[in-house]
DNA sequence: TGTTAGCACTCTATTCAAGAGAGTGCTAAC
DNA sequence: GTTAGCACTCTCTTGAATAGAGTGCTAACA
């Protein structure tokens, strides 16, 4: 275990380091208020620091450079959490009840925001609209030969699309289809009723055969929601800001991996329980992100882990704001998408 | 005017810059097939290209670059408009019909096709929903306290909104309070029945005067649609590709400029008319494009101007894919729109 | 015994000159 | 009118020299 004033020193050297991307000599920490030692021993609790496997050395004659360890350590017991202010937490509530109106817009909002007040990308999980049950569906005139449905999931899913009325079917019929939908597949899956759908839908779902070909047009076209999870994603831009990612190549790595969703949603489900977590450089478990860091947290809806949220920056990211923020929606993400219904 | 020759060595230039992105030399111009001609003569036209303003040499010991009036001869008279092939239609036609279920939609694919097949940013505004006529709204049940409410426009773009029911108002009185809205205020303008909302309110709408305080606080939250244009980006990561953008910052000052949504509408607006447009570096009246081209294309819906599209890359493009692009979308958009009603 | 001043040492980043390479313009021959 | 040849120009790369930052070690000090 290190001595306290070697953990004095770790902290000044990782917090310096993560505001201004340089190696940190023995020099600017000794000139720290507080400090009171001399560059001469500072330098030398810093060799010991290297030895133990906390600080790295770019080269001889550079400063310190906090290792995958030491930065561990700093997570673990060195950064001191930032508190968000009363004025942060107005602008959020603000932000939520300016900018959002349904639960699309929770997530596309809460990953811009987020990005904002971490300066990194934030990336978010949004659960499978296909995976929730289906609630109703709803039509609505748009002109002879088109009509517009709506489809709700218990959730809160809103999905609209435009469908061509079949030959021959009033807007009348199309309502009662809705009703015989309705009444017989209301709070099944979207899974379930894509197997039982041909099955079901002869027997019991019409009311009257004649519709029963419009009938399973419409429902083709209006029951398949969008399939997989969704991954929304805020703040791509905030790499080029980071002194890591001033080579294009760089960032064009980590950009194009960002555009396959699968793959984000991999990432995302590897950590598993509740809560906070940090994983820091060759502790990811995918590769392209090993020289980076990443902050995720669950979030919950009446006690259930319904998705994950995350920043993904460089390993030199601001662990403590950045905790501070996730912490504070992990706690409260739940309550905003229960106000829309989730 | 330029000579035949001339123009053919122009052509070769240019063309072969945009494909190279490095200044061309007379060697390579003159060991193109069918060109036929040693380097030292095409050193003597290259030279007379030059103090005519077609070419601009960045220093003495170098090839030539087009200038922008070379590339603007360029695109008048030399370019030739590429084809676009079957497969591509096929392709562009399977995307709609696939990926594409409402206006919304249609936009957001538009952006993210005409960027990949163009490797290019690709941008468009599409017309103000507030700007479109209010033609209904329909409240559908979510629980006790909180109702969706959809609001449809007569060109087809849908919002769905969770509203809280106000106090002691059943969802029966909701549907009451829509026929009433729906029967005084389609066909308005959201403008208008922003105005005239209250005084009309009072008056008319409801058979039932009781319901009044309801009603108005429904309709505040209901009728609110997103204000101005929205344009729709795509292809942003695109422009990390191109050389001209290797170094960070110039990337930054583009995608800072491309996130201001009214900066890009007004941009976009700065050209009329009808067809496919343009604009060569300091030809284009923003300053922070003035080292970029941009290939603008309205669409139409029904003979009438509806919006924008437009490609937006380095003044090194290539011309004729992107003015081929756009001018197919300019004459299929509108249909494609209109599958959606627009 | 812990701390510090001093100094030699190491490594990077910058600067500068030299040389290779690419391309031109001009001249003279075809 | 076209082209081969050649001197010339400018950039880019390479390598050496130098300044700068920071270290590690030693010896003195409290």
């Amino acid at each position: 275990m290190l001595d306290e004033r070697k953990q004095k020193i770790l902290q000044a050297i990782v917090d310096d380091y993560i505001t201004s991307a340089e190696p940190v000599g023995s020099r600017s920490i000794s000139r720290k208020p507080g400090m009171g030692l001399s560059p001469a021993t500072i330098r030398n609790e810093m060799a010991d620091l290297e030895s133990l496997g906390y600080l790295e050395q770019p080269h001889t004659s550079a400063g310190r450079v906090p290792s995958p360890q030491g930065y561990r350590f700093y997570v673990d017991c060195l950064m001191r959490p930032q508190k968000i202010s009363d004025r942060e937490v107005a602008l959020i509530t603000n932000w939520y009840e300016t900018k959002v109106k349904n639960i699309e817009q929770v997530f596309q909002e809460t990953v811009k925001m987020v990005s904002r007040m971490t300066r990194n990308v934030s990336l978010m999980v949004a659960p499978a609209p296909a995976k929730s049950l289906f609630k109703y569906v709803q039509f609505l005139p748009l002109d002879e030969r088109r009509a517009i449905v709506i489809v709700v999931t218990d959730s809160g899913f809103v999905d609209n699309k435009v469908i061509d009325i079949p030959e021959g079917t009033s807007f009348h019929d199309l309502q009662e289809i809705a009703n015989g939908i309705n009444n017989h597949l209301a709070g099944l899956s979207f899974d379930q009723i894509k197997t039982s759908l041909l099955k079901e839908a002869k027997q019991d779902i019409m009311a009257n055969p004649v519709l029963f070909e419009a009938a399973l047009s419409v429902l083709r076209q209006a029951l398949v929601v969008e399939g997989g999870e969704r991954v929304y994603l805020g703040g791509t831009t905030q790499l080029l800001n980071q002194p890591e990612f001033r080579e294009v190549e760089k960032i064009k790595g980590l950009l194009s991996m960002l555009e396959e969703e699968q793959l984000l949603c991999d990432i995302l489900h590897m950590q598993d329980g509740d809560g906070v977590v940090v994983t820091i450089g060759q502790e990811n478990k995918y590769s392209g992100i090993q020289d980076c860091s990443m902050v995720q947290a669950t979030y919950r809806v009446e006690g259930q882990v319904i998705g994950t949220m995350a920043v993904l920056g460089p390993t030199r990211m601001e662990y403590g704001k950045i905790i501070t923020v996730l912490e504070f929606m992990h706690r409260h993400l739940g309550d905003i998408l229960k106000k829309y219904k989730l």
